[in-house]
DNA sequence: GTCTATAACGGGATAGAC
DNA sequence: GTCTATCCCGTTATAGAC
């Protein structure tokens, strides 16, 4: 064992970072796995490091995972910025719909694998655990990853929706985030119990129709 | 690979003072910690039982919780249920508004206590742990204790929204379930850290009017 | 500063005596 | 049915090697 991880060392000594290898193998392991099937133990010695090496460099199990939760959230992120930017390209100097937004904030969440799928499923476990069991510093460190994005969000819906207040906007759109990580923690349920693949161009017209209607919703409930 | 029938026998039985006492001590003791924080050993040292009971009396200390859960649940859906025959009651021959039921469905889920801020925040963060790691035999325990109130649900919206059909009323009561889940997954935290008592009313008027606009969507997405 | 070795701790589960 | 005694595992803390 100790000669494996000498010459791993030695051969990638650019980037043999103990800590990178650790982010590394952790994010393959969750992908594979799913965090709650992952333990620090499995993780270092597939890495080849000492136990202790997480909580050295991490100071947590936690914040470890934070990590990793953090590069997902930045994939799926970077994507919807792109969608938006077309979007916006799309539709001149107006406004995007309602439905174009909500599109470009779903869909990059409905991605597949083969082998999976969805391709997120296990960000949106990791996720769920932070909810369940809320880390005031993990929170501040996600922060960063998913403002840009909301803030943007913001501005587009509320410039859609002229006749409702940005308050009610922020809410709402509070209410479309827990309608897909809900969503996306059964995504994987759906596909083995049911043993089909889904159907992303189905659930995504299904999604937008229930949210649109939501963020378009008058103060008193009446939409028709 | 142990046979649970047993567990099934004992239960017709004059209940165990054991089994009903550890289930009394989980129950307060989710109530007042959460589930995350309550081992199985602080729930048999303050029942005054051996540690092995639980595994003796439940299987596992999963299945106690669900246990727990289901009683959360019973209490939740008979006022859910009450609510409903109000509705019906008030609407006479016809059939209740979307508004009413989704009220019925929403407001028993907003009571609040003087310490805690939303009752039953620690019934949701017991859902969401087995959201996280599902488990077929829990699943199956718990689905009788909501399955009524589904099916009545199901029929009264359906005969609220002719316009809908059936399986698509059936998905989009599945978001109104998302989005409360979300919602009180949440409560504890926006109660404790902004220092102030949620406004029910509010958040009953904000609910009920994205989740009725969401409901009567039109397949297309334009609700106006 | 970086990393290892090891110990201590607390958790859930289980076999077998009674 | 109940209890003791473990077992195994994941996590955390510390001391010290390099």
């Amino acid at each position: 064992m100790s000669d494996n991880t000498k010459a791993a060392a030695s051969a990638t000594a650019a980037e043999s970072d103990t800590k990178s290898r650790i982010i590394g193998v952790a994010e393959r392991m969750i992908a594979t796995k799913g965090a709650e099937q992952v333990s620090i133990r499995d993780i270092t010695r597939e890495a080849g490091v000492n136990l202790a090496a997480i909580n050295y460099h991490f100071g947590s199990k936690e914040r470890l995972f934070a990590e990793a939760l953090a590069r997902s959230i930045t994939a799926i992120n970077t994507t919807r910025m792109a969608m938006l930017d077309k979007a916006e390209a799309k539709a001149g100097g107006r406004s995007p719909s309602v439905e174009a937004l909500l599109e470009a904030f779903i869909l990059p969440l409905l991605h597949t694998d083969e082998n999976e799928c969805n391709r997120y499923a296990h960000t949106a476990k990791m996720l769920s655990r932070f909810f369940l069991n809320p880390d005031e510093e993990i929170m501040h460190m996600l922060r960063p990853h998913f403002m840009p994005l909301k803030e943007r969000l913001l501005r587009l819906f509320s410039a859609a929706l002229p006749e409702v207040g940005k308050t009610d906007v922020e809410w709402r759109l509070g209410q479309v985030f827990a309608i897909m990580h809900h969503h996306m923690l059964f995504a994987d349920l759906r596909c083995k119990d049911l043993g089909k693949k889904l159907n992303v161009k189905k659930e995504l017209r299904r999604l937008v129709a229930f949210c649109s209607a939501g963020m378009r919703a008058t103060p008193d409930g009446e939409a028709h």
